[in-house]
DNA sequence: CTAATTGCAAATTGTTTGCATATTC
DNA sequence: GAATATGCAAACAATTTGCAATTAG
């Protein structure tokens, strides 16, 4: 979804267009990498809006959670959001941290009594560089 | 594993079997269902060991976790441990908490970078009872 | 105008840490 | 007895909440 899909949708659901909402708004659709942590976005955002607070941040990000703008899932410590649409895992690094989408090719779960929603697919392990660092 | 697999673990590795550490492995491999959480474990293991810290139940928690005899993944609000050996999802209903064991039949990913170590899999929903509830 | 939204600061929750005391081997 | 573990209480970090002041429609 990109900007002006964003704004129409909070339109026609008559959420208000904030000053807030839009530049949290704008720099999630601009972003490449899609994963992002609320502690993230706060930083560089409080530069555009001084007075931004933490909790309305993150009332913003859930309400793009519920509107299926925006994905999250847990890293373990902390929530991570995600703008990247297509259904994907994550790949975790343990030692740095960082953060890599994975393809999910072929997925078949068993029987599930109840409503699925969604599925949050994480991958821990080591990434390439961390890997080569530790055989120094 | 068995009761007597995870102490012979511990020995092995000259790690003391204290009496909180007996007391939480004999409980985790008597336990029916797989998952529980450290608040969970504790209120039980209180009862037994008046003096029980939570600080202790955690370190042991990972410690099992580290050997392999316990599993952990992240229910995004606190951390899940699991005694079921064989690898499988999570479903975790939204409403209540309630979490079930999903097989995984088939599960194909693409390319990951780095050393994968471990996969967790949840599925986020409504179980069959608060799908029931809702409807009233 | 008025209902929704914000910012603040305090409260929560799960987990971790530092350290003196106690316990296993 | 030496090295490890424990319990406690304080520290943490990421959210969340309550509420009065502000703002979009």
């Amino acid at each position: 979804m990109n900007l002006e899909e964003i704004v129409e949708q909070l339109k026609t659901k008559k959420i208000k267009l904030t000053t807030q909402r839009m530049e949290i708004i704008k720099f999630i659709s601009g972003m490449k990498k899609g994963h992002f942590e609320a502690k993230e976005l706060f930083a560089v955002l409080s530069k555009k809006i001084p007075s931004l607070s933490i909790a309305t941040l993150y009332s913003t990000l859930y309400l793009l959670v519920d509107l299926g703008v925006i994905y999250s899932f847990s890293d373990g410590q902390r929530t991570v959001f995600d703008f990247n649409p297509v259904p994907h895992g994550h790949f975790i690094c343990k030692i740095c941290g960082r953060i890599e989408d994975v393809e999910i090719k072929k997925l078949e779960l068993g029987e599930i009594k109840g409503k699925r929603e969604k599925i949050e697919l994480v991958i821990r392990g080591v990434c390439e560089d961390c890997l080569k660092r530790v055989k120094d």
